[in-house]
DNA sequence: GAGTGGTCTAGACCACCTT
DNA sequence: AGGTGGTCTAGACCACTCA
């Protein structure tokens, strides 16, 4: 499984440094291949012979780095690749995951309708207090959970929108069942740290680095067609993205 | 005395997490202000009387969070907001930053002229081996570190073009003095975990959560004009992308 | 039921920042 | 010089997963 090669050790160089370095080397030569299964805590404990904080220390230093994730007390497991989103492109994330050779899936959490927060009132520019259909969705690569979504759409626009199963592409859906297509997306992503529910449903560790991205859709005549908020594990996304100036 | 009964939702809730949220609650609720410094450590473990392992568990979260974030052996601080990178916009950091209401900064770290390594190489479309200018510089937005970046150049685009100070826009120096423009922009960003040099240099400790961004310039030939590798704090940032279709 | 990670305690010493 | 966070130890019990 993991070796143990003797690096060169600078003597102020802490432990778990050491530690993260000889684990990552393993991951980085490809000896242990995405989905492999580390040793326990306690078996790298023994083997290493430092107190169990300090391997978690090391644990989590990898963890943040995406080379490794965990599964809730079942153990720590070698992280698969991200996928690319590229913003400038309007492929869905069905589409555009399957372009990358890996498996999407969708799974509908939950959808309510309910009275527009003056926040949302001021996107979708209703009135507050206004309905509108928020819709709750997972979705996996390759079977892993890599981000919950809450997307918002005015009943107005797309009416009986829940009586659909949602899950699919709901680009599609807008497209095919209300002729509603996206002209204009504006596209905000930042660091967050995944906490209380986002966590709880991608099965992550409160406090686990993640990306939140914050997608609002227009359509032609400027009305908001989709507003969705992404959670993502930090180690499952980069954004690309090629641009030109407009001639 | 009376006893209250934990509630099944509290029981489950760990104690670091209620003391996050303790803390959070302050925060937004705007009792202490960006740049104010936390009691100390060992304050907050007798205030609480819980271990102080499980009081640097909830400051941990906060960080990832990016409510506070550490100053090494001086203390955590409550974090300012972060400033907002639009990468279709053309517009340099110093320029941004300032159109913020910040204040932006350079540092120039180092200046060498390196010989090109494959991957350079194969950016550059030069032979392995071929000099190329490198240059590091720290970032700062109100005199706080944000950003360490390593930017390539090629010598036969811009010679001599480390005589130049490079403590301010660099977008500036090769348009003014040799008349080079980006025509194309591609940009990548995935978050990673800051450690080695960046770290240190960023005055983070090893693990902390950041963001890489890597840009490439293209001019109108399609030479590449420089190539750019960026590791950001992650609480310093959020991208923002409005895209239209293009007619 | 055995093993896993999740949480927590109560210490200790160190390097470094601050004053 | 005193206080701070950084690192580390050696335990403990729990909730949960997995076979």
């Amino acid at each position: 499984m993991i070796d143990f090669p003797d690096l060169p050790d600078d003597a102020a160089r802490p432990q778990y440094l050491a530690l993260r370095d000889r684990i990552a080397l393993n991951i980085e030569m490809g000896r242990v291949g995405p989905g492999t299964r580390l040793p326990s805590e306690r078996q790298l404990q023994s083997e290493s012979g430092t107190a169990r904080g300090t391997i978690r220390e090391a644990l989590a230093q990898l963890e943040a780095e995406g080379l490794i994730y965990r599964r809730d007390r079942s153990g720590w497991y070698v992280s698969p690749p991200a996928v690319t989103y590229d913003p400038t492109r309007w492929a869905g994330f069905m589409r555009y995951v399957r372009e990358q050779g890996r498996v999407p899936g969708t799974e509908t959490l939950a959808k309510h309708t309910i009275p527009a927060s003056s926040g949302l009132a001021d996107i979708f520019r209703i009135a507050p207090g206004s309905p509108l259909f928020l819709i709750e969705r997972r979705r996996t690569i390759d079977g892993r959970p890599v981000l919950i979504e809450r997307i918002t759409v005015d009943p107005a626009i797309a009416p009986d929108l829940l009586d659909h199963s949602l899950d699919c592409s709901l680009t599609d859906i807008l497209r095919d069942h209300y002729g509603i297509s996206a002209f204009r997306n504006r596209v905000d992503m930042r660091p967050c740290a995944l906490i209380k529910d986002a966590a709880e449903r991608l099965g992550v560790k409160s406090g686990t680095p993640g990306l939140k991205v914050t997608r609002t859709s227009f359509d032609e005549a400027g009305r908001v067609v989709e507003y969705d908020r992404e959670y993502w594990r930090h180690d499952a996304i980069r954004i690309h993205v090629d641009l030109s100036i407009r001639i």
